[in-house]
RNA sequence: GGGUAGAUGCCCGAGCGGCCAAUGGGAACAGACUGUAAAUCUGUCGGCGAGAGCCUACGCAGGUUCGAAUCCUGCUCUACCCA
C-alpha cells in the first residue's frame, strides 16, 4: 500500500490529522509505529462509540505498526472533564479493577492482541513524587489550561472546576512522554488532551505525536454522543437481537454516518444504498447486519435479522421466550394481582408503576390486553399464558 | 479573612408559613400511528395501599410554630466581589 493509500485510509472515521504532514514523515520512514490510544476504566462495556477508535487503532495494526493502548487506570481517579459541565464522581478501586477486567477483554474483539502493548498510567504516574509533579505543572500555564472549552463554559458559568481536573490534560499529555508514542488517536472531544501531549513531548525533547481525532458517534437516541452513563450505547458485547434491535432504532438520517463509523462498507455503496433503496428501513437492516457481522458472525446477522421481522413485521411472538412462575407466597385466597407478579418479575419497578403499566395498556396476556390494575387470577388461570410487558418483555408463565 | 448570592424530585427550574409529593420544561416510560425511524397526539412519572390514608422527600443538624421547602441558629458545599 502506497503512502497515499495508507493516508486515504486513515481518512476514513476522521475528522482532523494533526498534522498531516509530519504523519507522512513517520509512515515513510517504515518503523513501526507507536499508536497510542488511552482509555479510562471508567465503564464496563467497549460501546460502537469507543470501537469508532479503537477499529481505527486496528487499522494501523493490519499496517505493521503497534497498538499502545493505556489503560488509565491512574487517571480515571481523576476523571477527564473533557465535554463534562461537572466534577466527574471518582471511582472506587474495586470498581476500576473490574471495569478495566471486562474492558480489556472486549477490546480484542476489535484488536489484534500480537500487536498490542497495554501498559497502565499507575506504573508512572502513580510513581512520581509530588516535586516531580510541580516540575510536571511547571511546564504549563494556567490560561493556556484554562483555554479549553470545557473549562472556559464551566468558568463563565459560574460552575466549579476543581484543581485535580485541570491536572488531567498533562497527566494524559505525559502518557505520551513516558511511551514515547508516535501517533495518539482520540475522540474529537480529546483535541486538547492529545494537543497538550504533543506540546509536552516536544518540552521533553521528543518527536511530537501525531493526533488523529475521531468524530463522536451519536447514540441511539440520536441526539447525544453515545456513552454507557446515558444509556444510548451498543455494547460490542451486545447479543445479535439486542445489537439489530438498537441500531432499528436510531433516526434515519444517522445511517450514513453510522455506516462509516461502525462498518467498513465502502462509502460509495453506501451512498448508493442510500440513493436507490425504496425503504430506509431495509438500508437500517443491513447496517444491523454489517454491525452483528463484526461482533458475532454473518450467520448471527441473518438470523437476527429474520427474528427482527418475525417479531416486529410480522408481530409474532420471540422465537424464544424465558419463563417466570408463580410463587406461592404472592398467593392469598388462592389468588395473585396481575400487578404483583409484574413487579415480582422485575418487568416493573414497583407494584404502583405495574399497576401504572397495566391502565396504560402496556400489559397483555396471550396478546390480550389486560386494563384492570386490581386483577387478581388464580394460579391455573395464568399457567401456559405469555404475558408482555411494553414493546419488548415477554414472559412465559409456567 | 470580610462581604454578597445560592443549594429543591433523573436534569433544568418555580415556590418563600397551611390549599405542596411540590407549577412549568426536558428526559424517561407506556399507548395510538408507523418502518421498534422521524413528526404528531394521549397518558404516567417518590414508595406502600383496593381506598381513605400512611411513609419518605426540598444541602446537613437543631430550633420556633397547632403547622416549615418556606422563619431562626449552627454547619457543609458552590460561585462572585474585596483582601
Amino acid at each position: 500500500m502506497t503512502i497515499d493509500e495508507q493516508i486515504a485510509l486513515m481518512r476514513r472515521a476522521t475528522v482532523e490529522i494533526i498534522n498531516e504532514d509530519d504523519l507522512r514523515v513517520k509512515l515513510q520512514s517504515g518503523r513501526p509505529l507507536r499508536v497510542k490510544l488511552g482509555v479510562d476504566p471508567t465503564v464496563a462495556h467497549v460501546t460502537l462509540g469507543w470501537a469508532v477508535v479503537l477499529r481505527k487503532l486496528r487499522d494501523f495494526q493490519r499496517l505493521g505498526h503497534t497498538a499502545c493502548l493505556i489503560i488509565g487506570d491512574f487517571t480515571s481517579m481523576i476523571g477527564d472533564p473533557s465535554g463534562k459541565s461537572k466534577t466527574r464522581p471518582q471511582l472506587s478501586r474495586e470498581q476500576i479493577e473490574e471495569n478495566v477486567r471486562a474492558v480489556s477483554e472486549q477490546v480484542y474483539k476489535i484488536l489484534d492482541p500480537d500487536r498490542t502493548e497495554i501498559t497502565f498510567n499507575k506504573d508512572w504516574l502513580g510513581k512520581m513524587t509530588f516535586e516531580d509533579v510541580i516540575r510536571l505543572t511547571s511546564r504549563y500555564t494556567v490560561a493556556r489550561i484554562l483555554e479549553r472549552d470545557d473549562f472556559t463554559k464551566r468558568l463563565n458559568e459560574n460552575r466549579p472546576i476543581a484543581m485535580h481536573e485541570i491536572l488531567y490534560p498533562l497527566c494524559q499529555g505525559y502518557d505520551s512522554v513516558a511511551i514515547k508514542a508516535d501517533i495518539e488517536l482520540g475522540g474529537n472531544d480529546q483535541k486538547f488532551n492529545n494537543l497538550v501531549g504533543r506540546n509536552l513531548m516536544q518540552q521533553f525533547d521528543l518527536e511530537p505525536q501525531v493526533v488523529i481525532l475521531s468524530p463522536l458517534l451519536v447514540g441511539t437516541d440520536g441526539k447525544e454522543k453515545m456513552s454507557q452513563s446515558l444509556g444510548n450505547f451498543i455494547s460490542v458485547i451486545d447479543t445479535p437481537d439486542e445489537m439489530f434491535g438498537k441500531t432499528m432504532s436510531i433516526p434515519d438520517e444517522l445511517m450514513e454516518n453510522w455506516f462509516e463509523l461502525c462498518t467498513d462498507v465502502p462509502m460509495d455503496e453506501v451512498r448508493k444504498l442510500l440513493a436507490t433503496i425504496e425503504n430506509p428501513r431495509d438500508v437500517k437492516r443491513r447496517l444491523a447486519r454489517e454491525i452483528i457481522g463484526l461482533y458475532h458472525s454473518a450467520e448471527a446477522a441473518e438470523a437476527a435479522d429474520a427474528e427482527f421481522v418475525r417479531r416486529f413485521s410480522q408481530r409474532q411472538l420471540p422465537s424464544e421466550i424465558g419463563s417466570v412462575s408463580i410463587p406461592d407466597e404472592l398467593l392469598s385466597d388462592g389468588q395473585v394481582g396481575l400487578a404483583a407478579l409484574i413487579s415480582h418479575w422485575g418487568l416493573a419497578k414497583s407494584n404502583g408503576q405495574a399497576k401504572d403499566l397495566i391502565k396504560a395498556g402496556a400489559v397483555s396476556l396471550d396478546e390480550q390486553k389486560e386494563t384492570d390494575p386490581q386483577r387478581r387470577f388464580a394460579k391455573a388461570e395464568l399457567s401456559g399464558k405469555v404475558v408482555r410487558v411494553g414493546k419488548l418483555n415477554y414472559r412465559r408463565i409456567q
